[in-house]
RNA sequence: GUGUCCGUAGCUCAGCUGGAUAGAGCAACGGCCUUCUAAGCCGUGGGUCGGGGGUUCGAAUCCCUUCGGGCACACCA
């Protein structure tokens, strides 16, 4: 059932006003907000301060007219003025039930989806083709997955891209790497005219080994870097053999970055990359130049994006460099061109490093000024802060290495596994499945709880920890929900027909207005683009139940109407808090 | 140097467009299981919100200044 719901607070909101403007006051002062003092009320307005200076008169005057007014509100069944002027709200119970209800009964808990849907697509992942994922990876895949379902849920229509890094030197490098070590091979015989072979030759192993051995190779030797940057061009240039061999590698290494990002719930509605682009560079530049874009300055092509307002010193964008070749700008602005043409999107979003922010305005900048996109086309850079170690310093193996995913992923696994068989009886082969599904709910959680612009210590014994704030202790409070859900099935309870009830105590209460918060909180998720907020609501919101949870009895509960008015707002809290994760991309088992 | 982000409890971090006594978690200490998963819950101790000014009835939050740190500043991505 569509429903669409106003959020709570504008609700409570919209009844202050009222009580406001009966006084004689301004309705827009009625704005309410969560208690700060939960000790006093549940909610509270601080609009009677506000207006004391416009209308002269002291705050605790006009809070005590307001309450006055809210005698006999059914929304509220306390409203008291208190100095200097706040006004203390408790919510009736009644008005509470109505609202949750309505949140069992609405699509989407009621949330208030977007009026007129964009079309967004995510630039996130940067993998390239060849190289294995590594710890630099693990942010932009995480958060980009995170936003795309942000975005997705509240109602907007989101593309999400891996944009490839596998057109540059590395693929040069890797084929004088693979020619180095059999130079006879068919892809390497110019003459040759036949069909190539349609198995790859080599394996994701081998190709991850040849290049960063041709990449050390090229640094030292200079000749080897002219072979490579040969190799490059001729591949770019259409080589037959090159092009076969770069095909392999394409579908060996995706095959391969599938598998890991999909270890990680990672998953992408396309695997385009920067060659993709490459026939639409020689169009750009001509375009670039053709409309006046476009200058040399040092040799380079570059395009001026400075603007009048800077108070910073903004480099121009370079197109092409002083040698002629492309860069990274090039096949970005190349990309940009490409996704108008296909998709039309209201909204492109960079999830990157946040070291690339100047490049990015560069990049935005000479986009719009060069009319590459609409003036009402969206790009944004959303920055993530890096993944340092305990040492503060850039997550490294023990050994000083780059670490990569795939080891990441598995150690945190293994300490899943560990954790689970030390604390529970479980076999061995369940303790696998359910340690694989909570390691990368405490991986995820571990870096979506903080914000993506700030850097975080990634902390493997406090990530897989079911304490605090973790990944580990979300899932445990949903497995115990299921698990009362599932007794009370067995008992003879029809879990569709549980309907909800007032609360009866505090704790219940406490955890039905935590529920009424999911719809403005997912609202600003998405529109700050944050999924930090949606961690710190299912914090809360499992906090709210795990109270509750302790006070409450609910299969001991004798009477059976209320009984199942329990049983239905556990299965509201269930669902909310299984929402919250898939839109974090991971999921919860059954048991733990 | 210019720009930019940050500085909150021993540690890791929240704190929305300024509001009442600055919050969590970890770590420390003390309680609570013959009863729905104790991987839980309750409680105690711990803070000059880097320093200094200003705006305001009211500032961790806004403005200025200062100290300390991270990062970025055209032929790498």
């Amino acid at each position: 059932m569509v429903i669409r719901m106003k959020k709570l607070l504008d609700l409570l909101s919209e009844e202050i006003g009222q009580a406001f403007e009966a006084a004689g006051y301004d309705a827009a002062l009625g704005k309410v907000t969560v208690s700060n003092r939960p000790d006093l009320c549940e909610y509270q307005c601080n609009g009677a301060m506000a207006g004391a200076k416009q209308y002269h008169k002291a705050p605790v005057m006009i809070a005590g007219e307001v309450a006055e007014k809210l005698a006999d509100s059914k929304v509220f069944k306390e409203a008291a003025a208190v100095a200097p002027g706040f006004l203390n709200l408790k919510i009736s119970e009644g008005f509470l039930l109505e609202y949750v209800k309505g949140m069992v009964l609405a699509e989407k808990f009621g949330l208030e989806t977007a009026e007129k849907p964009e079309k967004i697509i995510i630039d996130y992942g940067g993998a390239n083709v060849a190289k294995p994922l590594h710890v630099g990876h693990i942010r932009s895949a995480v958060i980009g997955e995170s936003v795309k379902r942000i975005c997705r849920y509240v109602g907007n229509e989101v593309i999400g891209d891996v944009h490839l890094g596998d057109w540059g030197l590395q693929m040069g490098l890797i084929i004088t790497g693979l020619q180095e070590r059999n130079p006879e091979s068919v892809y390497f015989d110019e003459n040759y005219q036949g069909e190539y072979p349609t198995e790859a030759p080599f394996t994701i192993s081998e190709l991850e080994e040849i290049y960063p051995s041709a990449s050390a190779k090229s640094k030292e030797d200079p000749a080897y870097k002219a072979r490579a940057m040969e190799a490059t061009f001729k591949l770019q240039n259409g080589n037959r053999g090159y092009r076969a061999l770069w095909r392999h590698m394409m579908d060996v290494s995706v095959a391969d970055l599938k598998k890991n990002y999909g270890s990680l719930n990672v998953e992408f509605d396309l695997w385009k990359g920067e060659s993709d682009v490459h026939e639409l560079i020689p169009e750009l530049v001509a375009y670039m130049k053709d409309n006046g874009y476009a200058y040399i300055s040092e040799g380079a092509l570059v395009v001026d994006v400075k603007e009048d307002t800077d108070t910073k010193e903004i480099p121009p964008c370079m197109i092409l460099k002083s040698d002629g070749a492309s860069l990274y700008n090039t096949t970005d602005l190349a990309t940009i061109m490409e996704r108008m043409r296909l998709y039309q999107p209201d909204k492109i979003i960079y999830v990157v490093d946040k070291r690339q922010d100047l490049y990015f305005e560069q990049v935005f900048r000479c986009a719009r000024k060069t009319k590459l996109v609409t003036p009402e086309t969206e790009l944004k850079f959303v920055g993530f802060g890096t993944m340092n170690g305990s040492d503060g310093k850039p997550f490294k193996t023990r050994d000083g290495g780059v670490m990569r995913l795939e080891n990441l992923i598995r150690d945190t696994k293994e300490e899943m596994f560990r954790k689970i068989k030390e604390g529970r009886e479980m076999s061995d082969e369940e303790a696998g499945k359910v340690a694989d599904v909570v390691a990368v709910a405490a991986l995820k959680y571990g870096d979506l709880s903080n914000q993506a612009s700030k850097d975080y210590v990634f902390d493997i014994d406090r990530f897989t920890s079911f304490e605090g704030d973790t990944g580990p202790y979300i899932l445990y409070t949903i497995v115990r929900i299921k698990s009362i859900l599932s007794k009370y099935r067995e008992q003879g309870g029809d879990t569709e027909k549980a309907v909800l009830q007032e609360a009866g105590n505090d704790s219940e209460k406490a955890l039905m207005m935590e529920l009424t918060k999911f719809n403005a909180m997912m609202q600003s998720a998405a529109e700050e683009i944050a999924p930090h907020r949606v961690c710190a609501y299912i914090y809360d919101l499992a906090n709210a139940f795990n109270h509750f949870y302790h006070e409450t009895k609910i299969l001991g509960e004798e009477d059976e109407t209320r009984r199942a008015g329990l049983i239905a707002l556990l299965m509201l809290t269930r669902d909310v808090l299984e929402t919250c994760i898939d839109v974090l991309g991971f999921a919860a088992p059954e048991r733990m």
